[in-house]
DNA sequence: AAATCCCTTGCAGATTTCTGTAAGGGATTG
DNA sequence: CAATCCCTTACAGAAATCTGCAAGGGATTT
């Protein structure tokens, strides 16, 4: 898991109970949560000179303006700020925003790795994203309609029904013998095992249940 | 997959991409398209004759009259006629109708498998469908609110608490540790056991694979 | 031709799941 | 009080999952 996580937060976002939640699902050894822009990429700056440089950013859109003058006023720009100095920097935007287009251009023209909603389900997302993103993988609230993410997980045909025949309460053993009995191959159960570990990894899943509960919520199953 | 596939649909629907993302998407061997309901039904009894039957109708529910003249003037009675001569014939309606009471209704009594409306992604629903149906599951279209097949079974916080973990990925043995630091009771893993046992019984899954599957497709965890 | 890589398969072992039996405690009932 | 029921728990054994290691084959590279 990741080591080192910025928070950059709107303070009057309310959502304070982020770092804590964050720090107790995930072990992240270092959170810093920082409430203005100019803070956050003063941190990243320091960080990366002195050669402990954050992992990832994850940052709301909307800073409202108070009495403390600044330079950067939005996700946006801390985002561009940040990506100039360090490049390889991976980001989750989490904000209210939920307009498909915005988001998607958010992902087209700063390369996000991410995108979270706030919402009812929004931390329990946030903490779904963190774990994709460290899996170099996207993500995107599912109640968001992006057509462009569609394509990002990519099951081919024979996962998809190993998938589903797991999902349908099918052990290894019985989907072995379906898939011989259909004359398929590869179908040996130890493929099979070798197949369904690798997706674990890849959608950072502990076990069989967490799988296919991911992906049946995903809507891929 | 299924091998034997009959798309019933009303060539003023100008649909006409169907068949090729069909073909594409899924690997059907033999899948025919026919404009009129006699001819289909003429097709169904033709095959059913020489002993190769159709296993999939996916039919329209409106065919506008032409010149021609039919017999059967619309997709229920296209269903009707079909069950009636073939049974066990799966059935998809893939139509532009929305009203939620009428598609119950085609679920109550002709016993289709499946409602797909066309609408923007009625396409990509549609394969969601048949991939559903060969699974033996039903679908409805997600923007029909089609709240019937409500088999309410009682899940109390202690069934939930213990789902949504092992949704998560945590085994028993894990959940139990964790409901003894919390001070919770009962938590040893043998009542875990039973309790997930019952809900195998209640939901007729096969084991936990099925269980969390059809749990989070039903959306209660 | 040899080396290399990737995929498939078998196998072994440790862990987990699943099912059944049995024992004990608390609450209710006769 | 005794009988009964229900819930919790322990334990045991069979089956399934999960993770390694190793061997073999086919395709590609050197």
């Amino acid at each position: 898991m990741f080591k080192k996580v910025l928070l950059a937060e709107d303070f009057q976002g309310g959502n304070h109970g982020i770092v804590e939640v964050l720090r107790e699902k995930l072990h992240i050894e270092e959170l810093q949560e920082e409430l203005y822009c100019d803070k956050a990429l003063t941190r990243l700056k320091v960080a990366l000179k002195n050669h402990v440089p954050y992992e990832l950013l994850i940052t709301d859109l909307l800073f409202v303006a108070d009495h403390i003058d600044r330079k950067l006023t939005s996700g946006i720009e801390l985002i561009k700020a940040s990506r100039a100095l360090q490049p390889t920097l991976k980001v989750i935007v989490n904000s209210m925003e939920d307009n498909p287009v915005k988001i998607n251009t958010l992902f087209k023209e700063q390369k996000i790795n991410a995108y979270v909603c706030k919402s009812r389900h929004g931390l329990t997302e946030l903490v779904n994203a963190i774990q994709e993103v460290y899996h170099n993988r996207t993500f995107v609230s599912p109640q968001i309609n992006l057509n462009v993410a569609d394509n990002v997980f990519e099951l081919d045909g024979f996962d998809m029904m190993i998938l589903k025949d797991l999902a349908d309460g099918l052990t290894k053993k019985e989907i072995s013998e379906k898939l011989k009995q259909q004359k398929i191959t590869p179908n040996s159960e130890s493929t099979i095992d070798k197949k369904v570990s690798r997706l674990f990894d890849e959608f950072g899943a502990k076990n069989t249940h967490h799988l296919i509960a991911k992906l049946v919520r995903g809507g891929k199953i």
